[in-house]
DNA sequence: GTTTAACCCTGCACGC
DNA sequence: TGCGTGCAGGGTTAAA
């Protein structure tokens, strides 16, 4: 069985896009009721920056969401009275639409009820994901939002630029492809699976790499996340990640290294590999990646 | 500067 | 069968 037991979410970058834009579909214009922060205590670890459930509550009541951006795996939601809901979602958050009718799945943390009608619930048993209302233009003294660098999709994120940081890091390339301060929105799936896609190893040293090795690498970065958004996300089980509508990813089947030990490489037969790579497990060809 | 480990938390797999 | 233990993960922080 896949080593991501436990019913990991796993949340990276294709997964929070895919929310964001189902979020921005579907909630930006809506103006918010009320705001139900749950009873259990784990709910105020979610909302860990505020001090009270109310000041959380009250600095979104009567509010507008007018427009849904992403920085890295964070969410924003900006108000129409400047504020930002900044939502992430750790390893095990989701994002999910309900109704007062539907019942409140186990670990729902947050209720935020809309005037429209149907609501919108924070669902996180680990609790590592976290929700916290600031300033819009205060996000820049987030200190974790400030120091998240570029994503792989962004337009500014070129080639010439992402070969000069390499080189200039002097770091392992699996570390540093999950650095959010190198480049932000790769998580361990994802990481390794543009290793394979790039036929490189977890261990190989950023500022070692040709020019045609650091192509290689910025393409299947921009490749494998695009593919991942366009299957709408990796979900390894039953609990994991699912979108804003509860339906599960369709990437899991296309990934060709990560939860894949032992099994044959899709693209030469080698028997996937594993290691612990800063803490992580980390999959690879032996074969195919060098 | 880079690397490692610990921490937060829950639920599952495993072994006795 | 039932319980305790260990592990998984993202991101931050401290220490090596």
């Amino acid at each position: 069985m896949s080593p991501a037991r436990g019913g990991e979410g796993l949340v990276e970058l294709p997964e929070v896009e895919v929310v964001r834009r189902d979020l921005e579909k579907d909630v930006v214009g809506r103006r918010i009721r009320g705001v139900d922060v749950r009873p259990q205590r784990n709910a105020m670890r979610v909302i860990r920056r505020h001090a009270r459930r109310k000041e959380f509550s009250d600095r979104l009541s009567g509010r507008k969401i007018t427009r849904v951006d992403r920085k890295g795996k964070y969410v924003l939601l900006f108000l129409d009275d400047g504020d930002v809901l900044v939502v992430h979602f750790g390893m095990s958050g989701q994002l999910i639409r309900g109704t007062k009718r539907q019942a409140m799945a186990p670990h729902t943390h947050v209720v935020i009820e809309f005037v429209q009608g149907g609501d919108l619930r924070f669902v996180d048993p680990r609790t590592f994901g976290e929700m916290f209302v600031t300033a819009g233009d205060e996000l820049g003294k987030v200190k974790e939002l400030d120091h998240i660098a570029i994503d792989p999709l962004e337009d500014t994120f070129t080639w010439q630029q992402f070969s000069a940081e390499l080189a200039r890091r002097a770091s392992k390339l699996k570390p540093l492809l999950m650095d959010q301060k190198f480049i932000s929105g790769l998580g361990n799936i994802y990481s390794d699976e543009v290793l394979f896609a790039a036929g490189l190893r977890w261990d190989r040293m950023s500022d070692s790499l040709s020019s045609q090795e650091v192509r290689r690498l910025y393409r299947a970065m921009r490749e494998v996340v695009q593919d991942a958004i366009r299957y709408r996300g990796t979900t390894l089980d039953d609990e994991a990640y699912v979108d804003l509508y509860g339906k599960p990813g369709e990437y899991a089947a296309e990934l060709k290294v990560y939860g894949r030990k032992g099994l044959p490489c899709r693209r030469c037969r080698t028997p996937i590999e594993t290691l612990k790579v800063s803490g992580r497990t980390s999959f690879f060809c032996p074969q195919c990646q060098s």
